[in-house]
DNA sequence: AAAACTCGGATACGCAAG
DNA sequence: CTTGCGTATCCGAGTTTT
């Protein structure tokens, strides 16, 4: 079972170098600085890995007036000198954009760090603005001022996982001006930091090493742990067993599971094949180039039904075990370093991406990042139909042979025109059965884009809502009624989840909570997340679920009372209304939550949108940062008792 | 307020050629 | 192995009409 000590893979998704950055799980609900992807293997470093370099360099390109190098604090070649000035440099003169300082401070920094981040960094670099707010709060243990109560962090000695990396440390809550002197641990952090070692390795190491290990000892420690990783990088070999070093793995460390067939030449020949398969999806997930993410292809996340079984196992860094388990998507094709960023937020594990192509009859290419254990998924029953053919019946009839669509694309929140049916009608009616291949192509084309399906001779139509429902894997008429219009039929079903899909990821949850759970549902819309657990048969305790659209709450509560559900249901319109305290308030009456699921908007994100695809710091995107402090919130107040 | 309509970009992939 | 070009995809936004 032992595999070659040099080739041997735990990670054989690894997509940041030698040079990882990315430290979490800072007590002050903030966390660390996302990942600075580099070279691969410290050979492809080069030119590209010269200074800091992810995403938001090319944007400062365009949109930004070039800003010193020094404003990111994790530099490769200036070895991050922190920029960060702790003193009371004085902002009166603060940045003209009081959009974007409020929008740090929801985010829960106190205005006069935001203020003094956008000075260092120049407004339009948020990214830099971000990790610049997020390293005070990690140097500096002052967590982001909450609009309400937070948990007091001074008493994290007894908290769990989450902050055990900086229990000792004290917190003063909101009081910047009276910090508390550095401790011996946090000086040596900030030295380890100073030299240049990412902040997340120093404190691994310094835990590791223990209260009085000196410098010197730390940094091997670090050094040796790297060394473990590069060697980790040349994997490609798939064999690994879980050993006694397991903790020092890489975090997200994902492996494929051995071969169990003993004939020589099955053996090898498979070897290769899974070599140069993960060879692909090794190199291409994320690479150097700041976070260009490449999908596997086939798109089917660590397994899928029709699979005999799946092929991969992972470690999960210690702190995003559960409980509680958390369950986060969002659209696959997101621009460059969206999911870098989302996954160096959620302890780096790699989002398992799936097109629900492979559990229904249309398209969804979504990325999940979750800590779910990956064996013994079950598919939800009965199968649904595969094809359009079986999905949608009646379009047979109609539908010519030169269109060979047998899946449908992914459903959205728009819908086509009357007109464009028309035009493609007209477009028919001069020709029989086979118009010129131009009419062919163009018809088809539009087909796709708008997701048509033949419903008469010569006539497409868009989908409508009662088949959009089936193709997602609700039961018909969820969204219909109630006073709920055709547009937020649409509007609700294009934003939620495949059930299916996301129900053969959450069936492991069935044998774990016979006696149902409690769920925390962000961003819920229409219920996908809670649809799903109810058709896996996991009884539903209390649900506290969160979403800011009417039309969907009242959906998602209709849906509640109509199946006669035994458990709670509570629901809030704003994610900002969940605070500290009122998780504090929830957790106790409910006993704390065992998921917390949810995807949060994608319209900055999606490759729909022309207007404002602004990446995660979008007006709606940037909601994912709530999910992330929820989750830690969670987790804190879950571990204190 | 709901429906209808127009607009049209970022991203990645496959392929051929250098 | 890299580069350039054609192609396919996409949980949309903004404005006008009913």
């Amino acid at each position: 079972m032992e595999g070659d000590p040099d080739k041997e893979g735990s990670d054989g998704f690894r997509w940041d170098s030698d040079e990882e950055e990315g430290p979490r799980n800072i007590p002050a609900l903030a966390c660390l600085s996302p990942i600075v992807p580099v070279g691969e293997d410290g050979a492809g470093g080069g030119e590209l890995s010269d200074g800091f370099h992810w995403d938001s360099e090319e944007e400062e390109d365009e949109k930004a007036p070039k800003l010193p190098s020094s404003s990111c604090l994790y530099s490769r070649d200036g070895v991050g000198k922190a920029v960060v000035d702790p003193g009371e440099a004085s902002s009166s003169a603060g940045p003209s954009n009081t959009k974007m300082i409020s929008e740090f401070v929801v985010m829960g920094f106190p205005r006069e760090r935001v203020i003094k981040a956008i000075e260092e960094n120049g407004e339009s670099n948020t990214e830099a603005i971000l990790e610049t707010l997020l390293t005070y709060s990690a140097l500096e243990e002052s967590p982001p001022e909450q609009k309400h109560a937070v948990p007091n962090l001074s008493s994290s000695e007894s908290a769990g996982d989450i902050f055990n990396e900086f229990s000792d440390v004290d917190s003063d809550l909101g009081t910047e001006e009276n910090m508390d002197p550095l401790s011996e641990k946090e000086n040596t952090l900030k030295l380890l930091v100073d030299m240049g070692y990412p902040i997340y390795e120093a404190s691994i190491a310094m835990d590791r090493c223990g209260e009085d290990a000196s410098i010197a000892e730390i940094t091997d420690f670090i050094c040796a742990a790297q060394m473990a990783k590069a060697a980790d990088a040349h994997l490609a070999e798939p064999t690994y067993s879980p050993s006694s070093d397991e903790e020092e793995r890489k975090p997200n460390g994902i492996c494929f599971a051995p071969p169990k067939n003993n004939k020589r030449r099955f053996f090898e020949e498979e070897e290769r094949r899974r070599r140069k398969r993960e060879k692909r999806f090794e190199k291409k997930v994320f690479d150097e180039d700041g976070g260009v993410l490449s999908l596997p292809k086939p798109m089917i996340g660590f397994g899928i039904p029709s699979e005999p079984r799946p092929i991969i196992r992972r470690t999960l860094p210690q702190a995003a075990i559960g409980p509680p388990y958390f369950y986060y998507e969002n659209v696959a094709l997101a621009p460059k370093g969206v999911w870098q960023t989302i996954s160096s937020f959620l302890y780096e594990i790699m989002p398992e991406f799936v097109d629900s192509k492979f559990f229904s009859a249309a398209a969804r290419k979504r990325g999940y990042v979750h800590n779910l254990p990956l064996e013994n998924r079950t598919p939800l029953l009965p199968i649904p139909p595969q094809t359009i053919h079986e999905a949608l019946p009646l379009t047979k009839k109609f539908w010519p042979h030169w269109d060979g669509r047998t899946k449908l694309n992914c459903v959205q929140t728009c819908t086509a025109s009357a007109k464009l049916t028309e035009r493609i009608r007209k477009a028919l009616e001069d020709y029989d059965d086979e118009p010129p291949l131009k009419v062919q192509k163009w018809v088809i084309d539009e087909c796709k884009k708008w997701n048509l399906v033949w419903v008469g001779r010569h006539k497409t139509a868009p989908l409508e809502p009662d088949e959009i429902e089936s193709l997602l894997g609700f039961p018909k008429n969820h969204t219909r009624g109630g006073g709920i219009c055709r547009t937020e039929r649409l509007k609700g079903l294009g934003n939620s989840f495949q059930v299916d899909t996301v129900a053969y990821h959450l069936s492991v949850l069935k044998d774990m909570f016979p006696n149902g759970i409690n769920v925390l549902s962000l961003f819920s819309g229409i219920g996908g997340a809670e649809v799903a657990l109810y058709r896996l048969g996991i009884p539903l305790k209390n649900v506290v679920s969160v979403e800011i659209s009417e039309s969907s709450r009242n959906i998602f509560r209709s849906w509640w009372e109509s199946t006669n559900q035994k458990g709670n249901l509570i629901d809030i319109n704003d994610v900002h209304l969940l605070d500290a305290n009122m998780l504090e308030k929830l957790i106790n009456s409910t006993g704390g939550f065992d998921l917390i699921i949810g995807g949060s908007p994608c319209n900055n994100i999606s490759g729909s949108n022309r207007v404002s695809r602004d990446g995660l710091e979008g007006k709606e995107s940037s909601l994912f940062f709530d999910y992330f402090r929820i989750l830690n919130q969670v987790k804190f107040i879950m571990g204190k008792s």
